[in-house]
DNA sequence: ATTTCGATCTCGTTT
DNA sequence: AAACGAGGTCGAAAT
């Protein structure tokens, strides 16, 4: 793991195209191939190599020049010094096990451990069902016997969770027989406006759930 | 800008909840606030705090902790460095003026530019017009006078985008007289089977453009 | 402050 | 290798 920090400059070229003019700037370079252009603001870097990529240096008249490349896209990186600060190496020893709760994946846990949280009488069938138009998160049957989509989300919902749901449901009344009632229920701690008139309009229903 | 490199394990709560046992990072903290805590491997932070977060720091019996949070919502960042291989500071001096190219906004100037990309005798309206379902790229008349609303991707589209373009497309028909025609076009350099299915099923249309 | 959506999204999982 | 969706997504623009 090698950081150099230093005035340069940045060009990219790859997926898109970017400069950048000269500056002050920590390139962090990983030994999985990843490397982050990172300036003194933001969380995400100015500039960025994927890993997998290739690094490599060259010193030209009065600059020390990084170029990270990669195919696959084709992309390129390349970060010019004309001042290096500091440069630092060191050989991570990491087992790095993250343990991560909070998630979509706990809230799941949580409904087919007790289906009364979506409503009384709810009945998981499946999780991750298929349909055409991709997995349902939790399927089942309410108390009537109907068929039932529930789309989860950890945190408040917009109008693109309110078109997911839809996709699911219309796949649902394609893929069974003509005469099967399928509801559709966002399930997330909030709603937005727009979001819950969407949801309105098409029929769905909305229950709130803390992650 | 700080970085501390060494031994440490680091814990976070907040929207979610982590911990990470003992291993070798990379902790950069930002003047803005920012924290970052990079492992060896992979483009983004495995723990981070977010811009405007408040750091500091204490030392305990043979640790060196160094606490990031903040409020709204309330979270908390900790990593404890039980080595430190080293420590570095600079001030950083960056006007930072990135020019990007090759985005969503450069492949909708070039149709505006040249509206016949989508398809002969297509009128751009507005950009961003609003709609009860959100704001449509490109709308637009054809040459029969029909409605059109047009959805841009910078790559290659999945189930999603229809499902965004099918929603402005359902409020328009809500929204314009009864008997007015709405053509839906994604426009993108790509399309996945199945996005290609839904688009279909509902009647929806597909241009293939790079960005 | 909230909403909405793009992103060189990245990342994991599954096919 | 591609596809699909989650993310403590982040970030920006508009309201």
């Amino acid at each position: 793991m090698i950081t150099v920090v230093g005035r340069c400059t940045v060009d990219y070229d790859g997926r898109a195209a970017s400069e950048l003019g000269p500056g002050d700037r920590h390139l962090m370079l990983k030994p999985d191939g990843t490397a982050l252009v990172h300036t003194d603001e933001g969380q995400q870097p100015i500039n960025w190599q994927p890993p997998g990529s290739t690094h490599s240096v060259e010193q030209a008249a009065s600059t020390v020049q990084i170029e990270s490349t990669r195919q696959n896209p084709t992309e390129r990186l390349t970060v010019a010094f004309s001042t290096i600060l500091f440069l630092t190496c060191f050989q991570p020893d990491d087992d790095r096990e993250l343990t991560l709760t909070g998630t979509e994946a706990d809230l799941k846990s949580r409904i087919l451990e007790t289906p009364d949280l979506i409503e009384d009488g709810f009945v998981p069938l499946a999780t991750e069902r298929d349909t055409t138009a991709g997995a349902i998160d939790i399927y089942g049957e309410d108390q009537n016997g109907a068929a039932v989509a529930v789309e989860l989300k950890r945190r408040r919902v917009g109008p693109d969770a309110v078109g997911q749901l839809n996709r699911y449901v219309q796949a649902l009344d394609r893929e069974l027989h003509a005469d099967a009632t399928v509801r559709g229920i966002l399930v997330a701690p909030s709603i937005t406006d727009r979001a819950h008139r969407l949801l309105a309009e098409r029929g769905l229903e909305f229950v709130s759930l803390e992650p």
